[in-house]
DNA sequence: ATGAAAGCGCTAACAC
DNA sequence: GTGTTAGCGCTTTCAT
């Protein structure tokens, strides 16, 4: 590797002259300026990130926070993220806490002593202190696909409650009478707000009562133990609004072994409009979000934070959309 | 943001003593190491791994390189590759080149200017000149999933063709007359292995010919597409060893669109193991991967041509299993 | 317009 | 045992 000296010496400049023109910044003759390009293609030159890390105290990389790699939404998410960094001049630590504090805080910590410019997190585990140690120490934040109430972040979600909504009218509008809802933890935002879409409109129903409401994480698993529990009480059910895909597919398992046909006796309605919905058999109604795009819009706007093109706190609330109709009215 | 010259003013001692201190080389009298300790808690230091990562030639960071983000193969490997890398205190960066080798060189290139420890490769990307190059600079290289035949690069590799092999053989157990394969690209060399293990098996076949082989990248979408060019040209077939489980869920829906009743009808084996494959109706038979311990035997051979505590080359070639059953003999 | 030199935070040879 | 100091490769004031 040749460094910055090695092409000031075949340049016959000095190091600060080839600086200037790597970074484009202050005034050199054009005339220097082409003996020096030629000398960093001669040498094949390129600059040392870890050295300019630490002059500019800044590294040209952001942290990604995600909680699993078992949900195809975070890496779908990933994908919006690296484009726009790359795209940038940024590089991506992709940094997975399996859902534990402790990896969390690891990372967390390890960001600071790399200089990491950025930070895009979707990790429940995230208390308000943390974001306010990062704060302190200027690093700029952004939530995705999740927010802590009352913090002064920018963050991407999507219509979580109309989504909620439109899944739960959706089951009404095909016919189903009694309409079950298994969702999130407790404390997830995202959980909540979709179940009390689903709340929205089944509330007013005669038969409703909590006995409707399942919970558990958002798994293939919980869907699956969920579902199983629902039959037994309720074996009347004929709809189901899942709280995110896994859920919806754990209740098809649930649905198949316990001889329910699925569309026709049990009608399901997951969240999320990850790939793998559209591969079950039937093909999964659901509730589609853009993935993609709350990577790449969380990526743009940690972008302006960082280059302080715009440091305002922003709430998206992203449209979104029921695709792959199981049903119609029509059908019954 | 506490540096080591503050330390070492708090402790009243040297930074070189704070430097052994942390790094536990040389000798530094018991006392000294306390108050240095003491200092270190006091002010909440942390080593700035940039710095030391100048200074080192170092990053104690790693790439592992991977195709793509949407088989749930590489999420998988990856935790393994990061368990053991945290457990040993190194960053992992995840790079994702979506299939394409200017994404791979751009990485690669990367790599290099932030002294990157090592490399762990899955892309068919890879040529010899590269790992040629990163042989010169004396960055460790280990390949997971993958091989560049005539290399002199550690591989992390499962028995490919035996489990082609085991596949075949169990849908011929089950009383399959006319098995076909669909298998991966032609220049990859798990595809091409597969692919061998199924003709060992049906070569001798009276039946059989090129029409019943099938190729395609290892996506779903191949498997459905070829499955239905299959059906029309050979109506009879009955028995399906997909290359992958991708493939094979490609092949169950295009099944159940076509008609055919799995595993009835048509039997189907998939290969890898991903969760996904058991979440199907009915859940695929498959020929099972170690993913996750691909990944920690891939890191930890790293580890060992890193620090040089091992640096033969060696290529593992991983036991395989079927699981999942379908259908046995006694349902026919 | 260009260069000299200090400094980013740390490590390690060398001196005591 | 411990301290001094010269780098690691780059950026950036401050001169010129």
């Amino acid at each position: 590797m040749s460094t910055i000296r090695d092409v000031a010496k075949e340049a016959g400049v000095s190091v600060a002259t080839v600086s200037r023109i790597i970074n484009g910044k202050g005034k050199v003759k054009k005339e220097t300026e082409d003996i020096v390009k030629a000398a960093i293609e001669k040498l094949s030159y390129t600059p040392n990130k870890v050295a300019q890390g630490l002059s500019n105290q800044r590294s040209y990389s952001i942290g990604f926070v995600v909680p699993s790699m078992s949900n195809p939404m975070f890496p779908e998410i990933a994908r919006g993220v690296e484009d726009v960094a790359q795209a940038n001049g940024y590089q991506v630590f992709l940094c997975n806490t399996d859902g534990k504090r402790e990896k969390l805080l690891g990372y967390l910590e390890n960001f600071k002593s790399h200089y990491i410019d950025g930070i895009i997190l979707n990790s429940h585990n995230v208390h308000h202190d943390d974001l306010e140690q990062l704060k302190q120490h200027n690093v700029p934040v952004v939530m995705v696909d999740r927010v802590l109430e009352n913090s002064e972040t920018t963050s991407i979600m999507v219509q979580n409650r109309k989504g909620g909504q439109m899944a739960t009218q959706h089951l009404v509008d095909v016919g189903c009478q009694y309409i079950a809802h298994i969702g999130g933890l407790e404390g997830e935002y995202n959980a909540t707000q979709r179940m009390w879409g689903y709340c929205d409109i089944v509330s007013g129903k005669p038969w409703f009562d909590q006995t409707w409401l399942g919970r558990g994480d958002f798994s293939v698993d919980t869907g699956y133990r969920v579902a199983k529990e629902l039959f037994s009480r309720h074996p009347e059910v004929d709809g189901i609004f899942a709280g995110n895909d896994l859920i919806a597919i754990g209740v098809l398992k649930a649905a198949y072994e316990w001889g329910k046909k699925v569309p026709e006796e049990l009608a399901i309605v997951g969240f999320d409009g990850i790939e793998m919905s559209g591969l079950t058999l039937p093909p999964l109604t659901t509730i589609e979000q853009p993935i993609y795009e709350m990577g790449t819009l969380a990526m743009t706007e940690l972008l302006n934070h960082i280059e302080k093109k715009d440091v305002t706190v922003k709430r998206y609330e992203l449209d979104v959309k029921l695709i792959r109709e199981m049903r119609t009215k029509i059908d019954l």
